[in-house]
DNA sequence: CATGAATGAGCGTTCATTCAT
DNA sequence: GATGAATGAACGCTCATTCAT
């Protein structure tokens, strides 16, 4: 049961059920699901113990791979201000390329199914983006606030963002940067400043 | 004209859904929502048609309620800081003081049962707010942002907030003022600077 | 509750009973029948114990009426086979005039909740016309056959040249004719051969 | 394949509609049934979409099965007059041997749920004892009548017919017996008289 | 007596999970 | 391991009937 037979499906079921949670809401049915990933109803519990277990699993693949398309191509060695915008673009690239995906994040953030324990491996996944943060609030005057809050304000800012980019698609562009702009804002300007004003 | 429909009925059905579905979620069955009104479990659809309507209405009473405690005891001719500081102040107070409301609220949110005109006209509860919020960026960096964008970044924050202060009890007043200075940079500081130096 | 105070609204109850149920069936609820009498759900149950004690008196009343608009304007001295034919006319005119007063009386002839007493009575109701058929009969090849045999036969010939009257109006006049042909067939033509041929 | 859907699980729900909603009605509970066919209630709904669905094949199969009775063992080759009366006596003999099946036959028949594709092709089923009728009434006084209307008829004194049978069992062979004169005189006599009297 | 709110048993249907094949 | 039939608890909603007003 560790490596069941074939990843592939279980890579179906997961598909299937982002999509179909998207679609339908956290109530969908487990049969929809297997269906969607052209897989028996029963077959489905060979992959995940239970409803729970995929909602779990799907969770932090979901979050995981945010975090990564999040971090993509950033080069360490770059200024921190090319990083952090770059970050910004990419997050919000991945969300308006996979609506289903935020969907079905979403909805499983607000659901009880979601372990303790997978919550906190899902904060792990975006220890990178943290770190970024952390940087970029460095000596600003969120110094003193907890990692975890001046995180939860970013991710806030980019939902209500990304919320305005799907819901009006011809001025994506400008909420992007407008709330880029509002991030960097309550970040504290003074990398901002730093950067364009180096010497 | 017979037994009239009683108000308190009503209420204390209201009263149970947001206890109930803040504990068991919107898939909390109408049954124990009835029983916690002490009502039997027909009664409830003579005060509301439907489970979806049952939510409809209380999702506009606690967004209703949520703004007007928002909105308690402002003077308009106060100074623009101090309401908005007030605002700020109310906000966190009702979200500490009421978290079964306010997770009821957040799964209502979530919910595809809410009707495009309950969204409205809680839309319209929230006005008051975002006229605020509109002196508030008036001429700051954020004057061409679409107010229902900066709402939606401020409600955001707010939310951010109102988490770090329930599940960090002992520093939610340091969380509290974190938010209001994160949202203070975030619509630019120049009402705040003008207030400070009055000179 | 022998005579309750207003005869008028135990009527409308009754007539609206055979619309609705003409309408919904034997499933109606009773709230409905109030409802399309002008009358509140509770006052339903001061004129009738029951649905069942409704259904039994509804089923009653619609026998007795189409057995009265069946003997309408016979007169007794007239010959038998007058008489007959004019029966028929006058059945088949009740039944394509009150199709909803027909529906609903076959619905409830096939209801469980009809007493027997109830369906005693209607018999007798339908005691003018047995006896009229009681002479068609009489020294016919049906003369040995019981009386309820020869009359359920004649009725259920009625029901199925209804149908057909109800279902391809155009020709309603010529089923009437095929049917009350087959009837008098069926009885025997000796009186119509005696009607005609008198010498 | 996994456990086959079983014909004979499908059998037992048909079987035990029949009886249940012969004792019933048609608001028989769906769960009496599968308590009845010895299955969990939920295990109808995977033979049969909806209780109305298993109305609509219950209706046919009785129908179908009727129709197949009354035809059971007519040579094509006897004479029209010997077809017809063992046709006679085979339709009674089914409605005698089986009272459920002619009560829930008759439930279903004023049932708003049957589908106009299911009367269609409960008619089809009639197909051979019409194409009978067809033949018999073929030069008679019914000539000119539509088909459906003569089998409509021939239907309803088959109803009366067994109804007394089944009620006063003590006479069923003469009940039998007048219902089928009956039917020969409303038909017209000329194909018995040609039988009787061959030269 | 009229009204209509209150009651609670009852029903059709769904669905996560199990298990025979 | 894969399949999909089997299971039965659960749920939203209805409705005949009662009873407070």
């Amino acid at each position: 049961m560790a490596r069941p037979k074939s990843e592939d499906k279980r890579d179906a079921l997961i598909a299937a059920a982002t999509e179909v949670i998207a679609a339908q809401g956290l109530s969908a049915p487990t049969a929809a699901i297997a269906r969607g990933a052209g897989v028996s109803n029963g077959s489905l519990f060979t992959y995940f113990d239970t409803k729970a277990d995929l909602f779990n699993q799907l969770y932090l693949e979901l979050k995981t791979g945010m975090a990564a398309a999040t971090m993509e191509g950033l080069r360490a060695e770059a200024p921190l201000r090319e990083q952090f915008s770059l970050m910004w673009a990419n997050w919000m690239r991945w969300a308006t390329s996979n609506p289903d995906k935020r969907r079905a994040l979403a909805l499983l953030d607000g659901c009880d199914d979601i372990t303790g324990q997978t919550r906190a491996a899902s904060h792990q996944a975006m220890s990178d983006v943290a770190e970024l943060v952390e940087q970029a609030r460095a000596d600003g005057p969120m110094r003193d606030v907890p990692m975890d809050f001046v995180v939860a304000m970013m991710s806030s800012l980019a939902e209500a963002t990304m919320d305005f980019m799907v819901s009006d698609p011809e001025h994506a562009d400008e909420h992007r940067g407008a709330g880029f702009d509002a991030l960097r804002r309550m970040l504290g300007e003074t990398n901002q400043r730093a950067a364009f004003s180096p010497r």
